[in-house]
DNA sequence: ACCGATTATTAACACGTGTTAGAAACTCGT
DNA sequence: ACGAGTTTCTAACACGTGTTAATAATCGGT
């Protein structure tokens, strides 16, 4: 039942029916002082009745723009929608795209690779997320001369990026609990992927693991002294952990999460084993989603300012594409905000 | 300190470089029978050294597609990203784009026309959300002969659509609580935009709306005898709603929240008032979303599967770009979901 | 009425690719 | 060694636009 898919209407047809040149269509559209009102007019009306506009891939072609940013995820769409933190990320770059009057394109990895996915997006830049282990991605950016911004990764030389202090903010979170008197902390973290065989932790869970570990230096203790595990993060994953965990003899006394996520899990998870935070047990989250004030308790926890990211790390891109060629970096402050999920050892 | 932009690397440069034509430098890259091994291998050693790649945006005006499909939002970036429905649209909508190799422009309107965000967008396909009130947007899609689907809207002759049956969620919901005893029902809507006043209601707005009402009529009540608030579809806003309608003497028995959102911020000010709910007080949703089950009491709500929306949205559009010529509609049904935040009057 | 000066229009090119028709080279049987 | 047949490559076009250089038309002035 395929129909006969008419052809586009193009700006030939237009001069034709107008009885003028192709050049004055376009001029029509673009620059009406290099025509006559009259004229213009006619060929605005015929246009009109033809149903023509312009093609915006042709358009690109010429003028060598898109008018739109690449967003390059490091995980497919769904997984992506799924979680909270790229909603507040995209809402803060979709503020910059807002005031430019820019479009978003979402371009996830082709065959499992960042890198294979670069060279079909038609975009004027790219904000490159989360990107953890780099397998040539900077590169191959660099070398086609196509602008981007790392957000979330290992900053690089000659790279503009945008980051978040984790190393800080792990520090104060467990700084906290250790002045609070616990000792049995348990740290709740998010799956660091399958390279970290290869490579080690990398990014912000590598600087958010360094932080946790100086703090436990402090008072003397190392990251033996502590329960790792390491879960993906979704809510039910933090739910079930946190459970395994009270099983342990001695429990914790004290969990620190690495994302929001994981720790409202674990606040489900006890409360349905009837433990008592924070009297019994405290938690401690990471980014501070909204969440993480409309439960109860409400949940201890480091603010990292994710919508900020997203307008720098937009603001760094369009300044890269108008072809400012610095390379700024920039870390964004992270905020221990203390609410009822912490409290003294019993 | 606009630094020389060195012009990208074409297949000009590549074929120049190891002294074959142009053409021969296509066929390395894309049919490999049309040309000898040798060379070919050569072609793409030399493309590699020169880090050459097609542009995208060339392709896709020679080969006509784009790879890319476009969603029509009816709100800015950031507006759209802050709301859950919309991630959990995106997942389903995302999980068609990653089976078909699919990338994703969000498309938000231009100078607050969605009429005029169209023509610049480069995508295969049009997905178009939330149309409340059609300024043209299925006639411009129609003569340039865009595949499109419409989600969320009024349905029309000649045009792909996927919808939920809101009529039937929300007469569910209030024959629930009219079963249960309420008869002081107080209706928290969604903002219905600034066309409310020159259109009436139109798409799921409209459907809820008289859905509440066939199911009043069912006891011999009508909309005189209800509360109706209409505020943005924030959680926020939902609680300051709620703050507001137990000022009420009487105070209603029974809220009908047509958003989880609204009905998750009731219950927030309801707990804050210390009003038990049930006890005092039942709360329906709408929408079923995961914080739904995660909230004190269980919010009892109306399912819609969003998710499964976008999927079908996808599928409709894939096929549409395929060249299918019919024009499918699908309902697809609600549920209520009895959980805890129901009860029967004290 | 005719010429210089301005304006209105158009032909031609560029953007970078994929593809068809035809020329060039190369193989092979007699 | 020479034409038939096969493989290898290339010139030319198409996709649809914006823009520059050149041409055709118009206007005012003596």
């Amino acid at each position: 039942m395929s129909g006969p898919t008419e052809p586009r209407v193009t700006s030939k047809d237009v001069a034709a029916a107008a009885g003028v040149s192709r050049s004055a269509v376009s001029f029509a559209f673009n620059d009406p002082t290099k025509i006559s009102d009259a004229t213009r007019r006619r060929i605005l009306e015929v246009a009109g009745e033809l149903g023509y506009t312009p093609n915006p891939v042709a358009r690109m072609l010429q003028q060598g723009r898109t008018r739109s940013l690449g967003v390059l995820l490091p995980q497919d769409l769904p997984q992506v929608m799924e979680n909270p933190y790229y909603a507040q990320f995209l809402v803060g770059l979709g503020q910059v795209c807002h005031r430019e009057g820019l479009t978003l394109l979402l371009t996830p990895p082709l065959r499992n690779s960042m890198l294979k996915a670069i060279p079909y997006a038609a975009v004027d830049g790219f904000v490159v997320c989360g990107l953890e282990t780099d397998r040539g991605e900077v590169a191959e950016l660099t070398r086609r001369g196509i602008p981007f911004v790392l957000v979330d990764s290992d900053p690089q030389e000659g790279a503009p990026s945008v980051d978040v202090d984790d190393h800080a903010g792990a520090y104060e979170a467990v700084r906290h609990l250790l002045d609070l008197g616990h000792r049995h902390i348990a740290v709740l973290s998010f799956d660091p992927g399958p390279d970290k065989a290869v490579y080690g932790y990398r990014g912000p869970l590598a600087r958010r693991m360094s932080g946790v570990a100086e703090a436990l230096a402090t008072v003397g203790l190392t990251f033996d002294d502590v329960r790792l595990v390491e879960v993906p993060c979704t809510r039910l994953d933090g739910y079930r952990a946190a459970r395994d965990l009270m099983l342990l003899d001695p429990a914790p006394t004290a969990i620190v999460a690495l994302s929001d996520i994981l720790a409202i899990g674990a606040l489900d998870a006890l409360r349905d084993l009837d433990v008592d935070v924070p009297g019994e047990v405290s938690v401690t989250g990471f980014d501070d989603q909204p969440e993480a004030v409309w439960v109860r308790p409400r949940l201890t926890t480091v603010r990292q300012p994710i919508q900020a990211k997203g307008r720098v790390a937009g603001d760094f891109l369009v300044s890269a594409i108008r072809g400012e060629t610095q390379h700024p970096h920039q870390t964004l402050h992270t905020a221990l905000i203390v609410r009822e999920s912490t409290g003294p050892i019993a």
